[in-house]
RNA sequence: CGGGGUAUAGCGCAGUCCGGCUAGCGUACCUGCUUUGGGAGCAGGGGGUCGUAGGUUCGAAUCCUGCUACCCCGACCA
């Protein structure tokens, strides 16, 4: 339930609730941890797909549609991966409902017990496995490249609006080629995908690389990720690119006939995102304000607020408009005219701030007769007087400025956030004090980071691509090290 | 699942300890007039089975018991 709005000095958690219900994106459901996500979120989170699906497509890949309920028995056949999920899955035991004899209103009918139950699923690589068995028969039916857009249940134990929510909506792709360098390959591009989505379009700077042993996906070789860090110091793994090896071939009996005619097992690749990336978006750029919302991503880009005593100044300012809009539309930029009586100037503004809105433009009988329009940018909350006839190209040029400008913010508070440390007792004063990456020397095994993980709540959250190999010793072992990692306490 | 908190009008809350008049405040909503360049003012008005089920009582938002949901912190995870 909200609160009165706060700082986020004082309370991050809610901070970030307060934004994601005032600025009208979703609510806690009647369903134990799931989310209603609102039109205004949702468009957010349409104009994530328009973006991530072109690059989906860019790169060779076709949508499809699996089923929502995959057989208990499909689970048994990947051991680790299995282990993986069965804690939290939503599980359909009876397919009929009915009349309690004793008036004890609607019931469950015993009588209409599953011979087999079915798991909602919470990732669908068993059941599109147990489907590509029957599409992959020769090399040349490969690669396979398909993206499933879809919602899938986790029933977890808490959960947290977009970050964490039983019930999600996501993108998952499961490819299957010949060769392991493929696959691999494939692994790595989608994880640029996912780098340039976050970057460029969210504005939000990511770290590129692979998971410990401990934070892998679940059956799989190799799990790559992309991390972002909030506002807050906190990490937030924002995507993730599975190397499956031949894992889930193998579980499912997926072959194919090589050019050598013999039958080999196939590669495989999964990759995701999630309406996680709202909250991520969210997280990081907006203020006590509101939402600061990347232009490219941004439901409304413009939205323009005329100021009018009466008909008549709404008609004047309505005729004086009319060919901006007409211009900026046509060069794709999305515009909202909120020409609504009901609501007055000042009301206004503070609702587009609040919903993110990266431009406002305020027009009144005043500016028509001095020729200019007040141009106020969301990022800065600056504000300015623009020449009518050169506005439509300012604006052009404004949300590339702000886009950029979201994003050089991110990477500099990034940095701010990036601490290098050689010793224990520096990396527990880091963590306590503000947080963020931390870069440190570990031995590579899991049971140090176990213990890490234990004492100090940080996990590895990556092990970066492109990292200087260096030596040194393990910050809690002492034993010798030959690169740092990043450490963070995460979402 | 463990610890803490909350549930009263669309939203935010008071009232509950110590039972008692017609359940109140802010905001939002409706009507009218004045307003309109940063969340307008005045006047009038509508809206509540007090989360749910049961109990105690002449009488329950208030006391007792069960249940449910949500929020925060932890373990788990995208």
């Amino acid at each position: 339930m909200a609160k009165n709005f706060t700082s986020k000095s004082e309370n991050y958690s809610q901070w970030y609730n307060e934004l994601v219900i005032k600025a009208d994106l979703a609510e806690s459901s009647a369903v134990r941890g799931c989310m209603v996500i609102k039109p205004y979120g949702y468009s957010i989170w349409e104009k994530m797909q328009q973006g991530l699906d072109q690059m989906f497509k860019e790169t060779g890949h076709e949508n499809a549609y699996f089923p929502l309920f995959i057989p208990k028995s499909f689970f048994s056949k990947e051991a680790s991966h299995v282990e993986g999920f069965a804690k939290e899955c939503a599980v359909v035991t009876h397919y009929r409902l009915k009349m309690d004899e004793n008036g004890k209103g609607i019931i469950v009918d015993p009588d209409a017990k599953l011979e087999e139950e079915l798991i909602v699923r919470p990732t669908s690589e068993t059941i599109i496995w147990d489907t590509y068995r029957n599409w992959i028969q020769s090399y040349r039916d490969l690669p396979l490249l398909i993206n499933q857009w879809a919602n899938v249940v986790r029933w977890e134990m808490r959960t947290r609006l977009f970050l964490r929510t039983a019930e999600f909506l996501w993108q998952e792709g499961h490819t299957a080629h010949s060769t392991e360098k493929e696959a691999l390959e494939e692994a790595l591009r989608m994880l640029d995908v996912y780098t340039d989505f976050a970057e460029n379009y969210m504005a939000m700077p990511v770290l590129r690389g692979t998971k410990s042993a401990n934070e892998r996906f679940a059956g799989a070789i190799e799990t790559f990720c992309i991390e972002a860090l909030m506002q807050d110091g906190k990490a937030l793994q924002a995507g993730t690119s599975h190397f499956l090896g031949q894992n889930f071939a193998k579980a499912f009996d997926v072959k194919f006939l090589s050019k050598e005619n013999k039958q080999e097992y196939v590669w495989a690749t999964s990759w995701g995102v999630s309406t996680r990336l709202i909250g991520a978006l969210i997280m990081s750029h907006s203020d006590d304000n509101g939402l600061v919302l990347p232009p490219k991503l941004a439901p409304h880009q413009v939205v323009i607020i005329p100021i009018f005593k009466n008909d008549e100044d709404l008609a004047k300012i309505t005729e004086c408009i009319t060919p901006i809009i007409t211009q900026l539309r046509k060069l794709g930029i999305r515009v909202k005219f909120d020409n609504r009586d009901s609501q007055k100037p000042g009301w206004k503004f503070n609702e587009y701030e609040f919903k993110g809105v990266p431009v406002r433009l305020a027009i009144g009988l005043r500016d028509i007769e001095n020729n200019v329009i007040e141009v106020a940018r969301r990022d800065t909350l600056s504000k300015e007087q623009i020449n009518i006839e050169s506005v439509v190209e300012h604006i052009e040029k404004l949300l590339v400025d702000i886009q950029d400008n979201l994003f050089n913010n991110a990477l500099a508070r990034r940095a701010a956030l990036t601490t290098e440390v050689n010793s224990y007792t520096e990396f527990i004063e880091v963590l306590d004090s503000k947080g963020g990456f931390i870069s440190a020397h570990w031995d590579g095994t899991p049971e140090t980071e176990e213990k890490i993980k234990q004492e100090t709540k940080a996990t590895i959250r990556c092990i970066p691509l492109d990292n200087n190999l260096e030596d040194g010793v393990c910050i809690y072992s002492g034993k010798p090290s030959i690169q740092r990692v990043i450490f963070a306490r995460s979402y």
